[in-house]
DNA sequence: GACCTAGATTTGTCCGGACATTTGTCATTT
DNA sequence: AAATGACAAATGTCCGGACAAATCTAGGTC
């Protein structure tokens, strides 16, 4: 009743919330045209500028599709079981040298700002738990990598164990939690780093890297670990099996 | 009633370009606070609804920061300025998905030196038969992607419809010849576009860009189709979904 | 100087309304 | 049966206004 509208979240924003919610509880099968905007208004008792806005949150993330003159649908978004097999393998695949060690370099609680949301494809103000880590060889005083691992801070107590065990952090989560895992998706992008990730990460400013940003879901399509690995130069080549997963070598040298 | 609408671009997308033009041409500085929302409402006679969704382009595109109580401020990129103009193709083309065109620049029989080999990880000397294509839109010259792909030369019949049906090769052959691709593997290198590669591809060289090698392996584990695709710009993003495949410039238009 | 407060500035949120454009549907016409 | 056209439905664009929240600045206070 009434505004309520004191300190909390925006409303387009719990609207979104809401239609997100339908949607990973599956009250909105993918596929299916989604209530119109002028009943979403009638329904929620906004304005159709709020309705548009949630719908964009959603459209932003990637969650439905809109066409003029039909209407709006869930995306498909769904996980073949045949695959999930081949897809806890391969991530232990993507190991480095035997001679490497990770170093943790410290944690965070951080809030997604705009540039970080929209960088790791969260909501903005969301909560995680920030593990900043490089990767150097023994032999070789430069870091070959540097990791930022976004987690839910709802798993803090694993933190301990990644500098011993990996950064593959959902295996952790998987062995302590239960939580099990049921896709990933790996963004990667080109070019020079930029400031946009505080943190250790800032050492790479300017240099040319690979960025490959590694979403991990939980049951019900939940984003619960998200990791953005910076790797210098262009010494380092990644080698990807669509089927086996991936692979990282430093055989590759130009020039 | 003098719109002057009738046919041409929304005016947000109109006042957007105006913006981007702007700043690849240098004159809204990095780093530079641009003309507040009101300002620009009173200088393009639009309402701020419309200046917010033209600065809502831009924010999409990374092209700037906003943050209340402070202003708009251009984001820090290096690049040249035709360089932005290609920035702005990806999410263009999101957008926009028919407005892209593939062009087959041409075909030739090449034999694998020993640079070349060792790229496509092959035999040096070995046989391919090399198609250059570009992919870029219709409104804008520059292209947004580069690919060479090269096919053994006994697959040649399908060259003709490479134009017409996308780069997937590796789909014609599939359904010319009923090869079955078992499984795919692709490497991706970070940094500047090098001369190793003869071409087309030379047009790049010393931008950023992200070079991606796929590789199609047939029945039996014999490679029958390299792709080596470039994109330029730092700021396209690449997504890959473990379990779906890849998701890019060449699958976009197919949807 | 250090600290605080009031005001101005700027973007964020939200409302109400209007018309345009695209698409699907269905009755009508050929 | 196929093509046409009118209509409805849905999203897209655009306008005007108002208040909220975050930030910076200037001035005053200690």
């Amino acid at each position: 009743m009434a505004k309520e509208q004191g300190g909390g979240p925006p409303r387009y924003r719990q609207l979104a919330d809401v239609l997100i919610g339908d949607i990973s509880r599956g009250r909105l099968k993918v596929g299916e045209t989604i209530p119109g905007e002028l009943e979403l208004v009638a329904r929620f008792k906004v304005s159709r500028h709020t309705v548009r806005e949630a719908l964009r949150v959603l459209d932003d993330l990637g969650l439905i599709d809109r066409q003029q003159g039909v209407g709006t649908v869930v995306r498909a978004r769904q996980s073949s079981p045949s695959y999930v097999q081949s897809v806890r393998t391969p991530s232990e695949l993507m190991r480095y040298p035997a001679d490497s060690r990770l170093i943790v370099a410290g944690t965070a609680r951080v809030k997604a700002n705009r540039q970080l949301a929209r960088l790791l494809d969260v909501r903005t103000g969301s909560d995680w738990l920030k593990v900043s880590a490089l990767r150097r060889l023994k032999s070789n005083p430069l870091p070959m990598a540097w990791t930022d691992v976004y987690l839910l801070p709802e798993y803090a107590d694993i933190v301990p164990q990644i500098g011993k065990r990996g950064l593959m952090v959902y295996q952790l989560v998987e062995a302590t939690h239960g939580e099990h895992v049921e896709h990933i998706q790996v963004r990667i992008r080109a070019g020079t780093v930029t400031a946009e990730l505080a943190g250790p990460l800032e050492a790479q400013v300017g240099a040319p890297s690979l960025t490959v940003v590694r979403h991990y879901y939980g049951r019900g399509g939940r984003p619960f670990e998200i990791s953005i690995s910076e790797h210098p130069s262009d010494r380092y080549m990644y080698s990807l099996d669509l089927l086996r997963g991936w692979q990282s070598s430093d055989t590759w040298t130009t020039k």
